[in-house]
RNA sequence: GGCCCGGUAGUUCAGCUGGUUAGAACGCUAGCCUGUCACGCUAGAGGUCGACGGUUCGAUCCCGUUCCGGGUCGCCA
């Protein structure tokens, strides 16, 4: 039987106790880390969210105490009073190793039955195991570390905001379904029957109904949904620091988020980052790095070697440029000895992967060059190449060749990353950069159709306007993102004010009047009744966790985080509802063949 | 949906070319121990080798199917 707190309240958390405490009464709570018999005494070390302090008992001194002390399992709910005293024998490892408490009262508010894996730092037991039994999971330190710098994070985001005028306002949670961009996740209505509200993907029109209302400049801790398949960074729910201002343009935006930014990491991690972050349109990001998320924390740049091998015999070379295509190459430097065939192979399997035809490549060891293609080249032509690249004895080059280029850039930008990976390339420190300028509009190849890059409220260039009907390709967006480390984790842009242009957007995208008038009428409403400028942007606050922490997952920064198959495995959601509940909402279940 | 990796005591893993009483460490239980702190020592319990089917005299091991988990591509305006 357990027996209760009444008479004992307490005074102290386990990781705080000092020298300073010595001779003073204490109680402590928390739960039993490790309980050590050496015959005539026992030590039981107590933990809280602070730390650990070691209780002290001896048989000579009160039998009761020390036979019950005698009982103590791993994770027993204990409250424990006695007299902090110095211990004969420290133990330098924890903050309260100096001092013991020599307990004179010992109850034991719960028991607790072995866990199914060890209450440790460090765990190694696997995450499916660990999810199902959250809640103890939750008990390790690094956990309640991560969560706690999480707070931290969002209590300074907070106070940041709220100095610089920004107010909070809550969006709602059902709202109505918009078939562009992410699956949403779906509520049925009750009332209405066969209708449905969906969670929000962002607070995205409403935030911008805020500025139309004159609030000029809003703040939220938002709650986002997506029913899209998971990654290691990707989960179905997640919160944005989602921002908005009015009467701003692009410069206004940046300088407040890398503010913000720098602000962040200087009280929480105590680490100066210094304004203004450098910038790179998005154009060049991906012809120097082959991403829109580049890591820049090392080279090994993308080159076009284009002009050397528009007209070499290796016909997929100079057959991809004829077809309006181009060839770049990475240099590995002194990848020659990680690099071998073998790994050159796999490489080739990654590109093939996604989407590349083939991989050729150039390995210059101590033996001479030897290469996938050069048997096709004319004397001197794989001499001018190789020099043009900078490449030196112990270096492989890779090439990448396509007619549609961006392939080109975005395989070798995948391939630069996991080389950087296999040859161990230094990558420290924190790198944050703006990636500015997107394009308006992507060609989706399916459809053959203009799709919109950001959502369709995005505001292109002041300069592009002219070019929206006549060439696509040369309108580029007042949309921005924040990259950390080669992570996204920001995106926004300021968004169009204008009614005509908003309309002339949706036609341009495809849209007919009343489909735009259907899915957006009451934002094209609001902006006939006076829409200040206005922009801003969301910031992944998940991710930004995980990477102020190095984490290598979200779910090490998410406090009840769902598996990859969309799963919470210790409530076992999702889950079939009553028929009774499924007849009220009209709803009947087809399974799925 | 595609591809890759994994599934063996409570946990993390080892297990060679198909034949072993299926092991180790940690954890757990009991005993001993007056300064431990990842205590130590001794003893013990603990296994549907994810599931189903096939090949074989014989399958944890080979083959097929399937379930589960992770990573990744598609997808994520």
């Amino acid at each position: 039987m357990a027996e209760t707190l009444k008479g004992l309240s307490r005074t102290h958390y386990c990781g705080t106790l000092r020298m300073e405490h010595v001779g003073q009464e204490v109680t402590l709570c928390g739960w039993v880390q490790r309980q050590r018999d050496i015959g005539q005494l026992i030590f039981v070390d107590l933990r809280d969210r602070t730390g650990i302090a070691q209780l002290a008992f001896d048989d000579a001194t009160d039998r009761a105490v020390f036979d019950k002390a005698f009982t103590v399992r791993g994770e027993y709910v204990l409250a424990a009073k006695g007299v902090v005293r110095e211990r004969s024998s420290k133990n330098p490892d924890i903050p309260t190793g100096d001092v013991e408490v020599f307990v004179t009262e010992l109850r034991i508010l719960n028991k607790a039955e072995t866990p199914p894996f060890e209450i440790v730092e460090n765990s190694n037991a696997s995450e499916l195991l660990r999810l199902q039994y959250r809640y103890l999971d939750l008990r390790r330190p690094d956990l309640q570390k991560n969560l706690i710098f999480r707070h931290r994070v969002a209590k300074t985001a907070r106070d940041f905001f709220d100095e610089n005028g920004f107010l909070e306002i809550e969006t709602p949670m059902l709202i109505r379904s918009t078939p562009e961009g992410a699956r949403d996740f779906l509520v049925p209505s009750r009332t209405h029957n066969g209708s449905f509200y969906a969670l929000p993907q962002s607070p995205q029109l409403y935030k911008q109904l805020s500025m139309v209302a004159g609030f000029d400049r809003y703040v939220q801790l938002a709650r986002c949904f997506r029913d899209e398949d998971q990654r290691a960074d990707r989960q179905p729910e997640f919160t944005q620091i989602d921002l908005e201002m009015s009467f701003v343009d692009v410069e206004d935006v940046l300088a407040m988020g890398e503010k913000f930014i720098a602000y962040l990491f200087e009280h929480v991690l105590d680490e100066k980052v210094t304004l203004p972050l450098p910038r790179l349109k998005y154009t060049d990001a991906m012809s120097r790095f082959g991403s829109d998320k580049p890591d820049t924390r090392f080279g090994m740049e993308l080159k076009d070697v284009s002009n050397l091998v528009k007209d070499c015999g290796f016909g997929v070379f100079s057959g991809a440029i004829a077809d309006g295509g181009m060839v770049n190459a990475i240099v590995a430097e002194g990848g020659a000895s990680v690099l071998t065939r073998k790994e050159i192979d796999k490489l080739t399997e990654q590109a093939k992967g996604i989407g590349a035809k083939g991989l050729a490549w150039v390995r210059w060891t101590a033996d001479g060059v030897s290469s996938s293609f050069g048997k096709f080249l004319a004397d001197g032509e794989m001499d001018n190449l190789l020099s043009f690249l900078g490449a030196k004895e112990g270096d492989v080059v890779l090439f990448v060749a396509d007619r549609i280029k961006k392939h080109v850039q975005t395989v070798l930008g995948a391939l630069r990353l996991t080389v950087a990976e296999k040859l161990n390339v230094k990558r420290e420190g924190y790198n944050l950069l703006w990636i500015t300028e997107f394009p308006f509009f992507e060609w989706n190849e399916e459809t053959e159709h203009w799709d919109a890059m950001h959502h369709p409220f995005t505001s292109p260039l002041d300069e592009c306007i002219p070019y929206l009907d006549s060439e696509p390709e040369k309108v580029f967006a007042k949309a921005y993102d924040l990259v950390l480390n080669g992570e996204e984790l920001c995106s926004g842009s300021i968004r169009i004010t204008d009614p005509e242009l908003q309309n002339h957007m949706f036609r341009a995208l495809g849209f007919t009047d009343e489909q735009a008038h259907e899915k957006f009428g009451f934002l094209l409403d609001a902006f006939r009744y006076g829409a200040p400028p206005h922009g801003g942007m969301g910031i992944g606050l998940d991710r930004l966790v995980m990477q102020m922490l190095k984490a290598s997952s979200l779910r090490d920064v998410v406090a009840f985080p769902k598996l990859q198959n969309m799963v919470e495995p210790m409530t076992s959601c999702p889950a079939p509802v009553d028929d009774l509940q499924l007849e009220e909402l009209g709803i009947t279940v087809t399974p799925k063949e």
